[in-house]
DNA sequence: CCTTGTGAATCTATTCACAGCG
DNA sequence: CGCTGTGAATAGATTCACAAGG
C-alpha cells in the first residue's frame, strides 16, 4: 500500500503512547476473531464497539502506526492485522523463558495466548526434584540450577511462589532477560532498563472488591459509577 | 486511632480515581512486607522507592483515604494497612465462583493472593466429568449445569479456554454476579452495571515484545526508552 | 455520502513546590 | 528540622468536531 520512496519517513515515526501500546493487541485480536469470521473490511465504529471503546480512540491509535485505512470504506482487516503485528514485532520470534513450573507455570505454557504472535517457550526450570526432567509440550524442565547456561533468551516468565520471585528475577537478569513478567505475588526490583510488568490476582480481584463496594455503598439511588469500563491489561508503573 | 465524632464528615469523602485504586493494593502489599520485616514506621519516599513511583504521587494516593501521616514522621505501617484494607473492603468477606478448573483454574484457587484479602472460593465449575466431582482444597467442582442454581456470589473468575468464556460469563451474570474477572483470551460482553477486568498472557507478551523491540531498534545509541516503568496491574479499558 | 485522520478542547493524572504541623 | 498534605503547574490521554479523500 505504501511504496516508500527514499528519504522520506518510515511508515510509523510517531511515539506511541503507552497507552495505546496496551489497546493495540487488542483491537488485533478482535480484528483476528472478525477475520475468521469472515469480515475483510472494518470501521473504526465496529472496531470501537467490540472494544467498548471510543471510535475517536480506535481511530487515533490506528493512526499511530500509519494511514492504514480508506476514508468511506474502514480498513482492510487482514491488512490492520499484519500491521499491528509488525509494530509489536511478533514477526520477530521470540524466545521465552518460564521459571516455576507449578499449576501456574504448566497452564501458561499451555496457554493458547503464549503459542501465537510468535513466542516460543524455549526454557523450563523448576526447583522440585519431582518437576525436572518431565516435559511440558516440547520442552523439558531443567533444575533452576541450570539457569545460568541459558543464552538468548530475552523474555522471562516468573511464576514461582512470591518468596522464591526475587532471587528468580536476579537469575533471569544475571543471564540477559530484558523484559520480565512477573505473576507472583510480590514487588520486584530490577535494574532500570529491564522492562517489568505484573500480573496479579490479588491486585485485581482487590479492584474489583473496590468498585463492588463503592456501588453497594453509594447505590442507595441507582446511578452506578462503572468505573472507566476497566479492562484487558492496563499498564500503570510500579516496581520494586 | 480516629474516634469519629458525630455530624463530622466521615474519613473517606473524597473521590478516588481509577490509578489510584490501582495502586493503592500494591502500597498494601509493600507495606505488608514492610511489617513483616519489622518496619512500624514508613515515609511516602521509602513507600516510593519501593513501588518505584515519586513520593508525591504515593502521598496524593494516600490523602484521598485520609489524612493519615504524621509531619515530620511518617505512616504508621499498621495503621495505613488497615485504613487500606477497609477501603478495599477487606473487611468483608468476598464469595468468589471459579468457572474452568484446568491448570489455570486450580492455580489461581490455591494462590497465595486468592486466600488473603478476604476472598473466599465459595464454588468451582467446569465441563468435564473427569474435572467434576474431585475437589480442589475444600470445595468440590461442580458441573457448569448447575450454575444457575448458585447464589449470593458477587464475584466471578472466567478460566475457561477461550471459545466457552462469553457463554460462561453470560451464565455467571444471569446469576447475580456482579464483576468479572476474564483469564480467557477473549473480548467479552457484559452489561455496562458488571464490572469486567481482563487478564491476559498474550497481551502482556505483546506489550513487552513491543518495547522490547524499539529498544533493540532506537538503542544503535543508548537513551533506553524505558517506559513509564510499567507494572502491577493497571487497568484501561476493553469490553466485547 | 460515508469514514478516516487530526487539530483543538477537555478531562484526567502526575509532578512540583511549599505552607503547615508534629 | 523533616515529612505530610495539597494547591498550582504540567504532562498525558480522551473526546469532539470537522476538513479532506475515496
Amino acid at each position: 500500500v505504501s511504496t516508500p520512496r527514499e528519504g522520506e519517513p518510515q511508515p510509523r515515526p510517531r511515539r506511541i503512547p503507552e497507552a495505546t501500546v496496551v489497546r493495540l493487541p487488542v483491537y488485533e485480536r478482535i480484528l483476528g476473531e472478525l477475520l475468521r469470521a469472515g469480515v475483510t473490511t472494518v470501521s473504526s465504529e465496529q472496531l470501537a464497539a467490540a472494544a467498548r471503546v471510543n471510535a475517536a480512540k480506535v481511530r487515533k491509535d490506528l493512526s499511530l502506526l500509519g494511514s492504514f485505512g480508506t476514508r468511506g470504506t474502514g480498513y482492510d482487516t487482514a491488512f490492520l492485522i499484519a500491521q499491528i503485528d509488525r509494530a509489536f514485532g511478533v514477526d520477530r520470534d521470540w524466545s521465552v523463558a518460564v521459571v516455576g513450573i507449578g499449576n501456574l507455570g504448566r497452564a501458561l505454557v499451555n496457554s493458547e495466548g503464549f503459542s501465537s504472535h510468535g513466542f516460543r517457550v524455549t526454557a523450563l526450570f523448576d526447583i522440585d526434584p519431582s518437576v525436572v526432567g518431565t516435559a511440558v509440550g516440547p520442552v523439558t524442565v531443567q533444575h533452576v540450577s541450570e539457569m545460568p547456561r541459558l543464552e538468548g533468551v530475552r523474555i522471562g516468565v516468573v511464576s514461582t511462589p512470591a518468596a522464591a520471585a526475587q532471587e528468580v528475577a536476579d537469575a533471569l537478569v544475571a543471564v540477559g532477560v530484558r523484559s520480565l513478567l512477573n505473576f507472583a505475588p510480590r514487588v520486584l526490583s530490577v535494574p532500570p532498563d529491564v522492562i517489568l510488568r505484573y500480573v496479579d490476582l490479588s491486585i485485581e480481584l482487590q479492584v474489583l472488591s473496590f468498585y463492588q463496594r463503592l456501588r453497594s455503598e453509594e447505590s442507595g439511588g441507582g446511578g452506578v459509577p462503572v468505573l472507566r469500563a476497566v479492562g484487558l491489561m492496563p499498564g500503570p508503573e510500579m516496581g520494586a
